[in-house]
DNA sequence: AGCGAAACGGACGGCACTCTCCATTTCGGC
DNA sequence: GCCGAAATGGAGAGTGCCGTCCGTTTCGCT
């Protein structure tokens, strides 16, 4: 049921010693990327792997291609969240949670989702769960507005502001990057209550395009 | 005459070309660092600031002392925006722009505070610049506490959340950074305005210190 | 068991960057 | 003008990473 038709199609053929050790792999690389940053070298991921460097290339032939899968999983989970959020009967509150929830994402990856975000060129894949993630999402938001609860004003790039912000407090801030994320989350919650709804001066132009410059 | 700072002593034996070539050199890298990251080659740097590898060398003995050169300047220019906020008779407005100024300036340096926020080492100088901003926001703070303006479980922490979360969409959105910023900036700002205040959770241990982890 | 294909790992060439060394040029006081 | 100290630039040694090549091991079907 997870659906990457053709993808799943390949790795099927995979020899089962050669898919376990793409897991490996794939493990090594989130926690690498999230502790030691971006450019962690391959050789210390294959090591952390247990596997030797061109097994790892086999795999992925790049290490671009291998930054891009493991930020693919990421995304998917940011979907899911937000499905999970659409079943709530409150639209605040799922509107509030799904927000949380993806922030929540944000701090436990601890900087990965940040330092990819920041800084990067084409990837292709991901339409399906960034697709899927960006409407329910839309949906989210029109239900809170409609309910009286969101400001009109709010827009989807609002929540790319957000997430970009969060981004940026969960991997500067170590440890404190749990309690700084909530506290940012709050005040920008805050924010977004229609009660509060104040002057707010431009809109800004920021599609998912912008934040990951790789659809470009 | 003598009895400057050691700092000034030393840099006003440089002869009066080894001077200018400073000042280009860090012009070179101010704008180098922004554009391209902070991970740029010494040599385009130099190319740059049409100066020899050596020369940029003698003048700064590691990569990282010229890049702490550069941060200490963005932060002096911080400490002065602060400084002249705290001339404004609104307490309020004082607060607004001051937040408002440092964004900006971050804008303007596209993407160069944060890469040195997110990722640096030991710098030890900008001890008196960091101090000045510090105390000079925190009279702003709590001038406009007093006013009844800010909300009261406003602390220090927060603005350097604030100015974490700008720099992450200041050098994340390209061209779009300003709109971007200024948008994140009037919401954050309504939210902290006294009439807003909300329950708002947990407090946001978070220093100067752990932005700048150089200083630990 | 036996065998072919698939997977493996480590060594290696190539490249980019950092920082040093030194022969040469430029400054600026006399 | 002259000269020593200061400053300079470019070549190059050292280092670390990327991505590939190839001889060896492991899988899994019969």
């Amino acid at each position: 049921m997870p659906g990457h038709p053709s993808q799943i199609a390949e790795r099927a053929q995979l020899r089962a010693d050669a898919e376990h050790n793409r897991e490996r792999i794939l493990d090594a690389a989130r926690e690498a990327f999230s502790t030691r940053g971006l450019d962690v070298p391959m050789a210390a991921i294959a090591r952390r792997a247990g596997v030797g460097v061109a097994t790892l290339y086999r795999r992925f032939p790049s290490r671009e291609s291998l930054i891009t899968e493991v930020f693919s999983d990421q995304l998917a989970s940011c979907a899911s969240a937000v499905e999970e959020a659409l079943a709530d009967p409150d639209p605040w509150h799922a509107f509030q949670s799904a927000v949380e929830k993806v922030c929540a994402m944000q701090v436990a990856d601890h900087g990965f989702t940040g330092a990819f975000l920041t800084a990067f060129p084409q990837a292709v894949d991901f339409e399906r769960a960034r697709r899927r993630a960006e409407q329910g999402f839309d949906e989210i938001i029109r239900r809170a507005k409609a309910a009286g609860r969101l400001r009109a004003d709010f827009v989807f790039a609002d929540f790319l502001l957000l997430l970009q912000a969060n981004c940026a407090v969960t991997d500067g801030a170590g440890d404190r990057a749990q309690a700084a994320s909530r506290r940012l989350v709050a005040y920008l919650l805050q924010a977004f209550r229609a009660e509060n709804a104040a002057p707010l001066p431009p809109a800004p132009p920021l599609a998912l395009d912008h934040v990951i410059p790789s659809l470009s």
